[in-house]
Order: structure tokens, then C-alpha cells, then sequence
DNA sequence: ATAGGCCTTCCAATGATGGCAAGGTCAAGA
DNA sequence: TCTTGACCTTGCCATCATTGGAAGGCCTAT
């Protein structure tokens, strides 16, 4: 199998193929006589592991212990399940964090107008540093 | 004020300050006599702003956009509405991303009994393809 | 005078991916 | 047999925002 046909079966483009076997989280592929890499069915299917575990959000350094484990037939299933939980903490994170982000941009566009006049509190808010939602709760509540 | 002065001021590095001027969206600071760099107030509001829009999570890109408005005094609050809506949007799209992320690893977690076993249903998932969740709940319910 | 803490510029790396260019190879059709 | 188009190869550059380091100049206090 040429590496356009593992791409397109395992859905990692050639390009990202390449890269993973030059960072070594992939073996080197074996090659044709004129230098075509060539691939197995086993060596797509760790192809298509990789993209599902990216899919996933994990990065490629935890990609290379789930990979180690996958091949790990003494594994425990707790080390499996850590590394999971790991991620899951860590997008937990991410989240929170993004929906805080979004929650202050939407009081303060709820709190433009949204018109042709220039007063804006969201602007307000960006040029007065770092605590100004909650200053600005407070005026807000406070008037 | 020097760079050092201005960053702790605003909370943006000075490596920052510097790539920020380099790339243009802020103008060039003065400079002293040997070379050092030199902010005013003005100048420091202005790095607030933009670690506060970076805070909330926009690309600078847009935050140039931002500025822009917020120097022009006869600017329409409507623009900058929408330049918050839409980082609302987007930041709404990728939370729905790594919620899903976070789902999906959270249903393979709990079916992974995380013992010294090898058995790991995680690892069969991430090996066999992207529609294994729904296969994995229709087997589930299926039994 | 010297130490250390600033400042300057330039260069490199991050992580995962896409894109482009120049060149070799293969298979099918004229 | 020659050509064409689709594939492969390597290598370099770009992204995005940020950090780090190296090498060298400046300023202040001891």
C-alpha cells in the first residue's frame, strides 16, 4: 500500500504521515525499490489510532503512551484510563475556561446598544483593565 | 516609562511589546537618547487593551479591528457588537467541539474498568475507527 | 571598578498542519 | 514508443502567539 491509499484509509494526510514518522511516533515505513514508502494493514490501522486519539484532542506526546500501551500487551487498563482522565480533566479546563471568556463578552455586548453612536461598554471595559467586570457588575447593580 | 516599566503596567511582556510594534499594531514607541523605548500612559492604556482582548480570547488580528475602533470617536458600537458576537460565536463552536471531546472519552472511561488487567475498551475504541462510539453504544444497548 | 539589572537586536523553537516547488516514477492510452 | 497525468520523494516556508537565549550596550549602587 502506497502512503495516498494509508491516507485515505487511515484519514492522516501523507503529509502528516511523513511528519509522524520522522518524529518517531510512528517506525520508519519499509520502502519499494525506487523509495515508495509502503504500509500494512497493521501499520494503517496504528495510523487510524493516531487520528481517533487526536480527534479526541490528546496531543501527540500522550498519542506516544497510549500507542506504547496499545502495543503493551501486559498493560493495565488503569494506565489507560488515566491517561483518559487526564485529557477529560484537561479539556474540563479548557472549557470552563472559554465559557467564562464567553460569559464576560456577553454581558458586555447584551450591554451595547449596538447603533450608530459610538458609546460603547465593551470598549470601555477593554481599555480599563483587568477587573472591569466586576466593577462594572457593581456599577451596574449599584445604580 | 521603560519597556520593563510598561509591562508590568499593562501586563504585557515586554518580548511582547516589542513583537507587538514589530508586527505593527502598535505604533513605534519613542525611544531615549542611547535607544531604550519610551511609554506613556496613553501607551500603556492602549497594551491594556490588547491583554485584555487576548484574555478574551481574541486573535490579534482582530483585536487590530478592535483598536481601530476604538480610536475612531465616531465609530458605530454596532461594529463592535458584532466583532464580539462573533468571538462569541467562535468561542461557543469550540466549546461544543471539546465538549463532545470530553463526552465521548468520559462514556470510554467509565466502560474501562482500570485494573491491572490489559483488556481496555478505550484502546479498542482508538483502534478501530471513527464511528466506534455509536458502535460501541449500539453494541451496549444491543446486548 | 565592578556587579547586576536593565535595555537592545537577532535568531530559534514551540505543535500540528498546509502549501509549494523541483524532480523521479508508474500506468494507461495514442 | 511517447506522452500525459497522477502519484511519489525531499525540503523549505508559513501559520499563531509566545518564550527563550545569546551577545552586547547602558545605568546605578557599592
Amino acid at each position: 500500500m502506497n502512503i495516498g491509499e494509508a491516507a485515505k484509509a487511515s484519514g492522516v494526510s501523507a503529509k502528516m504521515i511523513r511528519y509522524y514518522e520522522s518524529t518517531g511516533l510512528i517506525p520508519t515505513a519499509g520502502r519499494t525499490g525506487v523509495g515508495y514508502r509502503v504500509y500494512s494493514d497493521t501499520e494503517v490501522q496504528m495510523l487510524r489510532f493516531i487520528r481517533r486519539s487526536r480527534d479526541l484532542g490528546f496531543p501527540v506526546e500522550k498519542i506516544e503512551e497510549l500507542l506504547a500501551l496499545w502495543r503493551d500487551r501486559s498493560r493495565h487498563s488503569a494506565d489507560v484510563k488515566r491517561l483518559a482522565q487526564e485529557q477529560i480533566e484537561g479539556l474540563q479546563r479548557k472549557i470552563i475556561e472559554m465559557q467564562a471568556m464567553k460569559e464576560t463578552l456577553q454581558h458586555l455586548a447584551d450591554a451595547c446598544c449596538g447603533d450608530m453612536r459610538p458609546d460603547c461598554p465593551i470598549l470601555v471595559d477593554l481599555g480599563s483593565g483587568p477587573n472591569s467586570i466586576k466593577d462594572h457588575a457593581l456599577t451596574r447593580f449599584g445604580q
